[in-house]
RNA sequence: GUGGGUGUAGCUCAACUGGUUAGAGCACCUGUUUGUGGCACAGGAGGCUGUGGGUUCAAGUCCCAUCACUCACCCCA
């Protein structure tokens, strides 16, 4: 019979790494909390239209990646291969505005995208990401930015991720600089790839990321978007970086940078790490003024950004600065089948007292389960045999030291409170 | 969707131009120590060499197909 394998582009978090991810996230919450942001979770699957109508029916992720069904009752149903939509159409539905003018919300959790899979991309992949509504200041961006660079700090990554901004101003701005990007592209239109050429009558900004060379050398002299900005663009984005410069959040500025989803407005920022290959970009994010007005709702101003849980993971990994996993405190030995229900009573005890015990469970020779106890990294080793039982004693031994002593039983709590101090 | 690379033990990898019973390290189990871990030594278990076909006296090795994994393009976190 043909075993089952996970699906193409899924992996299994396994326990020896889900420890890593309990880390991360658990970061994750304490930098959100330090700002004030309240985690929000939103299902999996959402109707399809959500998606047409904030990413974009013109980008990628929507014309392909998606992978979608038709539910019972004919409904066009899609997982999620995003959550920032997600999030708006909650913050909407329930008019989460009206109950505070500052909306400060951030999210863990799994995406869906059919690509090839590669190196930091897979077909199920888990982001965190904060949405910030309401302010359409530039102080609104820093903020945003400066969670970002928090939980890079507490990573320990701050030295492999760099910040490049951009911004690619107004709507009445872009459309202009639109305008401009295609009566300058329109001559080489020749030597533009299939692609481009597309582009270029859809959505021009997109040309400017691209990494073919012929490409890049015309682009060495298109027009620049900061030549369009409105005065009042032009402000907010030297604000968004004065903030920055005078918070010490290290930035270069990427006039290429525009991201590839369409509700994005003004500022736009990447975390770009060297360590994960081809996918180098460990986050990413930006304005989104329109989307919540696009979507159904009021016009209210929007920012946050999207990371890769896979790619922070893999960056932590490749700078060897994974997280430790928490050894047990106590390992308990039993000698004596007659001693198993004393030991489970007591490690249970000790257990509502916050201690981490594991017991052997295969009736292992005491060999055995001091080998386990050894491997599992635990500090104590207590030994119930049959003298102890017979005492109604505990053995205890210090795997650090190698003390041992012989504790009476109705004690035990007592002399492990003890020793903590 | 397109292109490259790789498939041998749980993991990392060996096996000269095709040649006898496919090996090693790590991990696992047992023992040296009948109630004491790490270290050392000894032993054990674990494989349809991804799958199917072909060439050959003979295939892990060569050829074809297929599947899987992986990297890259496109695009994105």
């Amino acid at each position: 019979m043909k075993q089952i394998r996970s699906v193409k582009g899924t992996h299994d978090i396994l326990p020896k790494d889900s420890h890593n991810w309990y880390q991360l996230e658990s970061i994750i919450h304490n930098v959100c909390a330090k700002f004030g942001y309240k985690e929000i979770r939103t299902p999996i699957f959402e109707e399809t239209n959500l998606f047409f109508r904030s990413v974009g029916e013109d980008t990628d992720i929507v014309s392909k990646e998606m992978y979608t069904w038709k539910d019972k009752n004919g409904t066009s149903l899609t997982l999620r291969p995003e959550l920032t939509a997600s999030v708006v159409r909650s913050y909407i539905q329930h008019n989460l505005g009206s109950q505070s003018p500052i909306q400060r919300l951030y999210y863990i959790g799994s995406l869906f995208r059919r690509e090839r899979p590669q190196k930091g991309r897979q077909r199920q992949f888990h982001q965190f990401g904060v949405e910030a509504f309401g302010s359409e200041y530039p102080e609104q961006e820093a903020e945003v930015v400066a969670i970002a660079w928090h939980i890079i700090l507490q990573v320990g990554l701050l030295k492999k991720a760099k910040l490049q901004i951009n911004s690619i101003g107004s709507a009445k701005c872009r459309s202009t600089y639109q305008q401009a990007l295609k009566d300058f592209f329109s001559p080489h239109l020749a030597k533009l790839s299939e692609v481009s050429q597309k582009r270029l009558i859809k959505n021009p900004l997109r040309i400017l990321d691209t990494k073919n060379k012929e490409e890049l050398s015309i682009l060495k002299n298109a027009p620049r978007i900061s030549e369009y900005y409105s005065k009042e663009d032009k402000d907010h984005f030297e604000e968004v970086k004065r903030f920055l410069k005078n918070m010490d959040i290290p930035f270069i500025i990427n006039p290429t940078l525009v991201r590839g989803l369409d509700y994005y407005t003004k500022t736009v920022f990447e975390f770009i790490s060297e360590d994960l290959g081809s996918q180098n970009a460990l986050l990413g994010g930006g304005r989104y003024d329109g989307l919540v007005e696009n979507l159904g709702g009021k016009p209210i101003p929007g920012i946050g950004f999207a990371a890769g849980m896979e790619r922070f993971l893999l960056a932590i990994k490749e700078n060897k600065l994974e997280f430790k996993p928490q050894p047990p405190d106590i390992y308990f030995i039993c000698l004596d089948r007659s001693g198993i229900a004393t030991l489970l009573n007591i490690a249970n005890k000790l257990r509502t007292k916050g201690y981490i015990i594991i017991s052997d469970m295969l009736r292992k020779s005491m060999k055995a389960q001091f080998k386990d106890a050894n491997k599992l990294g635990a500090r104590y080793v207590l030994i119930l045999g049959e003298d102890e039982l017979k005492n109604h004693t505990i053995g205890f031994k210090n795997l650090i030291n190698g003390n041992q002593k012989n504790i009476k039983q109705e004690n035990i709590i007592e002399f492990f409170n003890n020793l903590k101090n």
